[in-house]
RNA sequence: GCCCGGGUGGUGGAAUUGGUAGACACGCAGGACUUAAAAUCCUGUGGCCAGUAAUGGCUGUACGGGUUCAACUCCCGUCCCGGGUACCA
């Protein structure tokens, strides 16, 4: 007796996977004979919670694909592994004392048992670690590649550090300034320097040079320290002015920290984004991130009481509106305030930079709007008009972007608006009726007035116009600037990769490749030490490991083992290299990767840039690393709730709740049947709710619901194992992708579950007679059985190509229906569609394959082809324009072969009848469009 | 505030990208089988109206306009929902 039941799928499922890891069916090797495909997802972070039911949606598309590929020919690498280094882990060593390294394997094998149970094609022979030595000996490795390069801007690429050191030794800098502007050669005041000069630095100094190129470097910078977490977080770990775990307050801090200079690659970051197939979403998030603006400098000649400051310099992006400047804005932070600041305004500025100092970026965050600054009572002098500027300082400047000094001109620019009214300053208006008095106009379309050699032209045409002339008076130039800053690259953790450098004095060197890799040495001790170092500074052996040199108290954060994870795959046991050429070239760019949008900025823009250093250094042939980027859509839980009377263990059902003073509380989503709450279950659940009384609508309690997040807490967590459990992973698979579209969010309900699984078993039963005996027999199809294996083939490639996965379920449903009607259990027909259905149920497919009687695994089939000429097409009436004008409409319709002569012919018989006769000369008929016919 | 998405039956969602809106599934209702229930199968199911009925008519894709022979799809305006971002000059 072989029915689709419960035990008869569990017996299924166990024997095919067993069989899989038997005859390791998913073992991908280079073969140079096959196109191949590489599809990718996120790898995870194996958190103590396991896999819940929005994790394998973004696994299940990609195994649908990759096993798609793999049917259609294809060579395909499907990897899988884990993103081991992290801060939980480290978290719960502190909480609990359990070493990370002991909880994080424990987690992985949570996961790779219950990612088994969904029945994935990995090869995990090729599955990674981040926290394993022979992983991150290569980020290591990479890391000191990154630092032994510069971005040469001449060539927009990096290059190696001796490379730059060859170019000091003939030139000197001047070909090649300071990436940082502001920096200056120590005890000078000056940023070039020549031959001479860098022949005559001593060595220390030759390195402190050279740091400052470096892709990866060490400098003292503002970084964001959390006090209660003891550590530093990356730009985009800050959201809102705290941290994105746990909501601590963040403050800025000066640290000695490593840095990638991401900024070099803003450019090239940027333009990469337009040969890359990712949706516009995640192209958008990623631009507004790197931020570029175009403008101009501009100097001003600053007249002071001290008249010791030249010039000052600003960033606009408006040079036109030069003639509106109304006043000048720097931030509390730039340096010259406190040198052009006069005698009578002394004590008011230092007030107000003692008041700006004392607010945290929390504050600062929350008041945006709220309107500050102070007047340092020094003035700047147009270039044009000559007249005086007073000179403001206020923290709606920002010190590190552009020069942290801005040209006020309120006519156009907001802000500058509101703080002119906010202070009473005077207004210039330069573009007459187009500023209303009220409210700023930062329109690129005004004419402009009152602006010299400019008046009359359109703005948007003077900004060149202006730029150019000072130029040529040399005292301003185009500009390019961008929001993105460096990344922080120092985490004050113990759970990361160890930075493979040592210092002597105060310089770090890098380690040669054979010391590599320098590993985490084992504590028990992960406390933070609290100044800003990490727990590795307790280790006072380790740091100081020898009398003159010193380690890294800092380890890399989880971004550096992601950031190239993909490319280890594709050789993953290699120990000479991060991976062999001859594998990076032929699995080359990802393919596809499937994965959450949270990563849009962080992950992705870093694995980018590892990318472009690999292959400007040579390491790689391309420079994108994903050339389709897929963002499957969060699986939200949908919460129930009961009522409880406050003070009593009397729960109200939902409806009737308003007529009580009560408490929502979460209920598990497991006790609950669509919004019926299953009493008896409920006061098993917990204790306390043993004697629970329930106040009931028409003899049901009914909960209370809420789409949220997934979570423990809120008792909303479906887990994937007990699906499999009841209905079997192919149903999970395939109910997962039924849900709807793939880059949508949609909160999880089992609503429709029942539906899939009945369509598995209508599709078991086409195999079956009513007693359950398996039999097929050989006739050949009927015209209406091809039609419908043929549409079916078609429609259901068709849609794999374009990842509308839950088409393709309705698709097969249609096609089981239809067969069912017609009674088909024929062999030709049933066939092609176990081959068709293996990338989403592989269990039952497998199964009806050998009922089949292959001893060859469907794993190896072809996906079958689809023939145009067993369709029937149907065509609808239309209007059907002449010469280009309606001249008539007809009604038709009729089964059409979707053959172009026949089209003709049928086209010019309508065509006859309605233009009296006169045949057409040249008829375009295309099946539900209109038909155009030349006469 | 600004920048992207999106709004279709009781529900999840289809619609060849301008061509019969609501496929498929859930739910619901009715029926068959059964002593009964479960399971399974069949039929119906956007709304309104007419008819004993087969059927026919009107209306309908957030709202208001427009383009078109034809609009869920394109254009203009309005209202909601989701995501990103936040003094970046």
């Amino acid at each position: 007796m072989a029915e689709y039941s419960k035990e008869e799928i569990k017996r299924i499922e166990e024997k095919w996977k067993t069989i899989w890891e038997q005859k390791q069916a998913y073992r991908t090797d280079l073969d140079h004979n096959r196109p191949k495909c590489y599809v990718l997802d996120m790898f995870p972070y194996p958190s103590g919670a396991g896999l819940h039911v929005g994790h394998p949606l973004g696994y299940i598309s990609s195994d649908i694909y990759a096993r798609y590929k793999r049917l259609k020919g294809f060579n395909v690498l499907h990897p899988m592994g884990f993103d081991a280094f992290g801060l939980p882990a480290e978290q719960y060593a502190l909480e609990h004392g359990v070493h990370p390294a002991v909880s994080t394997q424990k987690n992985i094998e949570t996961f790779k048992k219950q990612m088994r149970g969904i029945g994935f094609s990995y090869d995990w022979s090729r599955e990674v670690q981040t926290c394993d030595p022979s992983y991150y000996r290569w980020t290591q490795w990479i890391f000191i590649q990154i630092f032994d390069s510069w971005f040469n801007r001449k060539k927009e690429k990096a290059e190696r550090i001796a490379d730059l050191v060859k170019i000091f030794e003939k030139e000197g800098n001047a070909h090649h300034p300071f990436p940082n502007t502001k920096y200056t050669l120590p005890g000078t005041k000056s940023n070039v320097f020549s031959t001479a000069d860098w022949k005559s630095f001593k060595p220390q100094l030759q390195q402190e040079v050279l740091m400052q190129y470096r892709l990866a470097y060490l400098a003292y910078t503002d970084v964001n320290w959390c006090e209660a977490l003891g550590t530093v977080l990356a730009n985009d770990e800050v959201i809102n002015g705290v941290s994105y775990r746990g909501g601590f307050p963040v403050v800025k801090k000066q640290m000695r920290q490593w840095s990638l200079r991401i900024t070099e690659y803003a450019d090239r970051l940027l333009k990469g984004l337009e040969e890359i197939d990712f949706s516009d979403s995640m192209k958008e998030i990623q631009r507004n991130w790197i931020g570029k603006s175009t403008g101009a400098r501009i100097d001003f000649k600053v007249k002071s009481e001290k008249g010791t400051v030249p010039s000052m310099t600003v960033f606009t992006t408006r040079p036109d509106t030069l003639f509106g400047v109304d006043f000048m804005v720097v931030a509390p932070e730039h340096e010259i305030v406190k040198e052009i600041t006069s005698a009578a305004q002394e004590e008011e500025v230092s007030k107000y930079l003692t008041y700006v100092e004392s607010r945290s970026e929390v504050d600062r965050m929350a008041e945006v709007k709220k309107i500050t600054g102070c007047f340092t009572g020094a003035y700047a002098i147009h270039p044009f008009t000559h007249t005086e500027i007073p000179i403001w300082t206020s923290e709606y400047v920002l010190a590190g972007y552009g020069t942290g000094a801005i040209m006020a001109v309120p006519c156009g620019d907001e802000r500058d608006h509101k703080f002119a009214k906010f202070f009473k300053l005077p207004i210039t208006n330069i573009i007459g009726k187009d500023y209303n008095g009220e409210e700023a106009n930062p329109s690129y379309d005004a004419i402009l007035q009152n602006s010299d050699f400019l008046n009359g032209m359109v703005m948007r045409d003077a900004i060149g116009v202006m730029v150019d002339r000072l130029e040529q008076l040399g005292i301003g130039k185009r500009q390019v600037n961008y929001k993105m800053r460096d990344a922080g690259w120092s985490r004050q953790r113990y759970w990361g990769e160890p930075f493979p450098v040592v210092f002597r004095g105060d310089m770090p060197y890098a380690m040669a490749d054979q010391d590599l890799p320098l590993e985490l040495p084992n504590t028990n001790n992960f406390k933070p030490s609290g100044s800003g170092e990490g727990p590795l500074a307790n280790l006072k052996d380790w740091i100081h490991f020898s009398p003159t040199e010193r380690r890294d108290s800092n380890t890399m954060p989880t971004h550096a083992g992601a950031a190239w994870y993909f490319l280890r795959y594709m050789d993953p046991h290699n120990d000479k290299v991060f991976a062999g050429r001859e594998a990076l070239d032929y699995w080359n760019q990802v393919d596809v990767y499937i994965g959450g949008s949270e990563h849009a900025v962080a992950h992705l823009l870093y694995s980018r840039l590892w990318v472009k250093i690999l292959h400007d250094l040579g390491y790689l042939s391309f420079d994108e690393p994903f050339k389709k980027l897929i963002n499957q859509g969060k699986i939200t839980g949908d919460s129930r709730f009961v009522y409880r009377i406050r003070g009593t263990n009397q729960f109200v059902s939902a409806g009737l709740k308003d007529k009580y003073e009560t408490d929502p509380l979460h209920v598990d989503i497991n006790i609950v049947n669509g919004l019926e709450l299953d009493t008896d279950a409920f006061r098993k659940w917990r204790p306390d709710f043993t004697d629970a009384q329930f106040v009931l609508e028409e003899g049901k309690y009914l909960c209370g619901s809420a789409i949220e997040k997934m979570s423990k807490s809120k008792y909303n967590v479906v887990n994937p194992d007990d699906i499999i459990e009841k209905y079997g992973a192919d149903t999970l698979r395939m109910y997962e992708m039924f849900l709807g579209p793939l880059e949508q969010s949609k909160p999880w309900n089992t609503n429709g579950i029942d539906g899939v699984y009945k369509f598995l078993k209508r599709f078991w039963n086409l195999f079956h007679d009513g007693n359950g005996k398996f039999g097929v027999t050989p006739d050949a199809p009927t015209p209406d059985e091809h039609r419908v294996l043929h549409k079916t083939l078609k429609k259901i490639s068709l849609d794999i190509e374009n990842y509308s996965f839950n088409t393709c379920v309705s698709e097969f449903m249609i096609c089981v229906n239809e067969l069912t009607a017609l009674k088909c259990n024929k062999r030709s027909v049933l066939e092609p569609l176990v081959v068709a259905l293996a990338p989403f149920a592989p269990h039952i497919a497998e199964e009806l394959w050998s009922l089949l009687g292959y001893t060859e695994m469907v794993v190896g089939a072809r996906f079958p082809e689809y023939d145009e000429r067993h369709l029937q097409v149907t065509a609808h009436a239309y209007p059907i324009s002449i010469n280009g004008k309606v001249r008539a409409t007809m009604e038709f319709a009729l089964d059409m072969p979707k053959d172009d002569i026949e089209k003709m012919v049928l086209a010019s018989e309508i065509v006859k009848k309605w233009s009296e006769g006169k045949p057409p000369k040249k008829v375009i008929i295309v099946p539900g469009k209109i038909v155009n016919v030349v006469l």
